[in-house]
DNA sequence: ATACAACAATTCGTCATACCTTTAAGACGA
DNA sequence: TCGTCTTAAAGGTATGACGAATTGTTGTAT
């Protein structure tokens, strides 16, 4: 009954088990704001104590926060939380927390500030670069997004890769490794912007912009496919705002066993 | 002047002693590619024995490595490097390890490329938000550069500074990260740029651009701010190529003991 | 020969315990 | 008042043993 779900998570962080289970929690704590920042956790041994756990795995756990950002170890000292400015924000188990805890919001809305800069920007650049292959992959997600249309979560799936395929197209390293950090957030996000009732019209409208987008991209078009992804990424920023607005609120999506 | 000097590299990175020594030592040996994605690292016990330390301390430091994304383990199966597209590219150690193992080049022009993006934008956002602080920031870093025109260090940070100040006035939590996550990397980029040898006017020039920049936001004119800040960062670029052509590679930078 | 079930071997995962190293903080003396 | 010494608290490292998961193989029945 414990891992029964994985809901929408990544669990290929290829950690398993009791250290996932402490690496989860006392991240989730951190994110939710239940030890503020400059305070202490409990030493190694009480955690220890806490969780029924050896040190051993208290203290890898505390590697991964660690490296995270999110906590700060020093001998003799103990373990404190750092300041938020060096949470590792792009990190998948940073941006699930911010969800899980309800602080999402705030995150999404900067998130979407950023994509609103960044694919059209990305959009440009696969204009001039994208390969065979990245142009094939652009297709099939706007064909499976056109397939779709009744099915939310698999149209939500396809309107993410063919994002991610802009991002991977764009043949910037960082600009990828952007996408596939965000990816199971967006993912969530796609979800929650659906949930604004948007008639089949206006699906059909999201999947028009995204083939002239793709369209732009084939032509080598830069500046035609950054203007149409802005007005996508505007378009997915309003109705993710109405949703937001609408109560359904993004906690309906964190709710977990535990 | 104890702190004075640590090479470049951020040693605030609250691991010290023979972890550190195992992170460093296995995260350059991968990031310089000496073992292939999807190749096995040696097991753990091996892995000690190399390096005469504990499993324990292989097993804290794998940890490290793996929530930087730079390999995968599975039990019974061993250690694996993970393709490249995993690696946290948004972290400074990697980063750094790119630098140091001779890999820096491609990483920086990418790096550029993004920052040809964000940057315009972050100005433009600072221009509607900064606030009193954060102007006065801005201003500081200006008048730094003014006076450190002949101590190219110190003028490499106070430029730094300026554009991180852009970035913390942008109030979006994603830029601030990545300008915090960039920063060593940036200062080594721009010390690299002012080895092509600009002469003090082109300093001045450097300055007066910065400092348009400067009151564009302080007069709220966003679209000048951006304007001006992409002037600013192609300059930038241009200097940065022209010293990676000269020869006077990165490598230099990057020799330290041990 | 093929399919499937039981088993063994390997590698990481966890535990318990002991001791080392660093460093904050108080005691002490100049 | 200042600097030095002592000490105790917390994390850092070392061993050795056993547990758990997964792979590959062996063996058996069809």
């Amino acid at each position: 009954m414990d891992n029964a779900y994985e809901p929408l998570s990544g669990s290929r962080s290829s950690i398993r088990g009791l250290q996932k289970t402490i690496i989860e929690s006392i991240g989730r704590t951190l994110v939710g704001g239940k030890i503020l920042p400059g305070e202490f956790l409990p030493t190694e041994p009480e955690l220890g104590a806490n969780y029924n756990v050896s040190r051993t795995s208290v203290r890898e756990a505390m590697r991964v926060l660690s490296a995270k950002g999110l906590i700060e170890i020093r001998q003799k000292v103990g373990t404190r939380v750092q300041e938020p400015e060096h949470w590792n924000i792009f990190d998948s188990d940073i941006l699930r927390w911010h969800h899980e805890e309800g602080r999402g919001d705030a995150v999404m809305l900067d998130l979407i500030e950023l994509r609103q800069i960044l694919e059209p920007a990305a959009a440009k650049l696969a204009a001039n670069r994208a390969n065979m292959d990245q142009h094939r992959s652009l297709k099939l997600a706007i064909q499976t997004m056109q397939d779709q249309l009744d099915s939310p979560e698999d149209f939500a799936r396809a309107d993410l890769d063919f994002h991610l395929a802009v991002y991977e197209a764009s043949q910037n390293s960082f600009l990828l490794q952007f996408g596939s950090v965000v990816s199971d957030f967006l993912r969530r996000v796609f979800i929650i912007q659906q949930q604004a009732v948007r008639g089949r019209e206006a699906l059909e409208l999201d999947v028009q912009l995204h083939n002239e987008v793709y369209e732009a991209i084939n032509r080598g078009d830069g500046q035609l496919a950054a203007d149409t992804m802005l007005t996508v990424v505007l378009e997915g920023k309003s109705s993710l705002i109405e949703a937001l607005k609408s109560g359904a609120n993004s906690n309906d999506l964190s709710r977990r066993g535990e």
